[in-house]
DNA sequence: ATACTTGCAAAAGATTTGCCGCATG
DNA sequence: CATGCGGCAAATCTTTTGCAAGTAT
């Protein structure tokens, strides 16, 4: 049983054969496609179809807004137009985006956390969530 | 003539009247509207329709894609599915949104700036553009 | 049993684009 | 005058939804 199917239960969400299989694909998604995965609602329907090619594409964008809502994946909304997901981790982190190429590096820093609740209660406000994006170029070595 | 006509002059965009209405109703938006005026294209065509009726919103699409290439205005994506625009000026700021009202407020914080741009080099990147978003809830007062 | 789910296709919402007459530099 | 621009409607892209039939608890 997946991670995600796990943390289905725990929360009491209806589970179905199609939603264990896209829990099962969002939970393979790092290990089996590297760290830097943020697969989109395309990507996720195309590997959901190669275990069953019967879950419409509907399916996906219902159970990926099911699973988001239920906190258990993380949507992104990068400047692309489409939304991305991936599974929601214990250690939040934000995202550093090479223009270049698109790729997604993970990175946590601490201060920037600290600063950010800080700068919220200055202006009156409790902090929810945020949304933190680096867009970047790769420095050249020597 | 409207500040962001002026910068369309300096970078060299090519004005027309359906532009140069686009860029007063921009140049005006903060003046107007309040500090915390993000217009959407919808509400933009709105009020440039109120100046000349016959422009039409693809024109203000264009227009607004335009004016953002040439670095003269900002876009952003809030979690709404849509863009919303602001004049761009020197002095950057970041947005904390209130989740209950969509309220937009805006803030600046030299620590968390110089941070990124920390982490950034730490990783072997060169930070170009970024975005921050707080969303929040607003704290009672007893 | 009964309320929730799914697949399909149609709908919706935001944004882009082809075409062709028109305006700008 | 030549090139680029704007209006219109159609097209595109992502995401949502109504419906009828199937499924989980």
């Amino acid at each position: 049983m997946s991670i995600i199917e796990e943390k289905c239960k725990a929360k009491g969400v209806r589970l179905t054969e199609q939603r264990r299989i896209i829990a099962k694909v969002m939970s393979d998604s790092k290990q089996t496609y590297g760290s830097k995965d943020h697969p989109d609602v395309d990507e996720l329907h195309k590997r959901v179809s190669s275990i069953d090619k019967n879950i419409s594409i509907a399916t996906v964008y219902r159970t990926v807004k099911l699973f988001e809502e239920a906190g258990i994946i993380e949507r992104h909304d990068f400047k692309e137009g489409k939304a991305r997901y991936e599974p929601l981790t214990d250690e939040h982190h934000d995202h550093l985006i090479d223009i270049n190429t698109g790729e997604i590096i993970e990175f946590v820093d601490e201060e920037i956390e600290k600063l950010q609740k800080k700068v919220s209660e200055k202006l009156g406000y409790k902090l929810v969530d945020h949304k933190l994006e680096l867009y970047a170029t790769k420095i050249k070595k020597n």
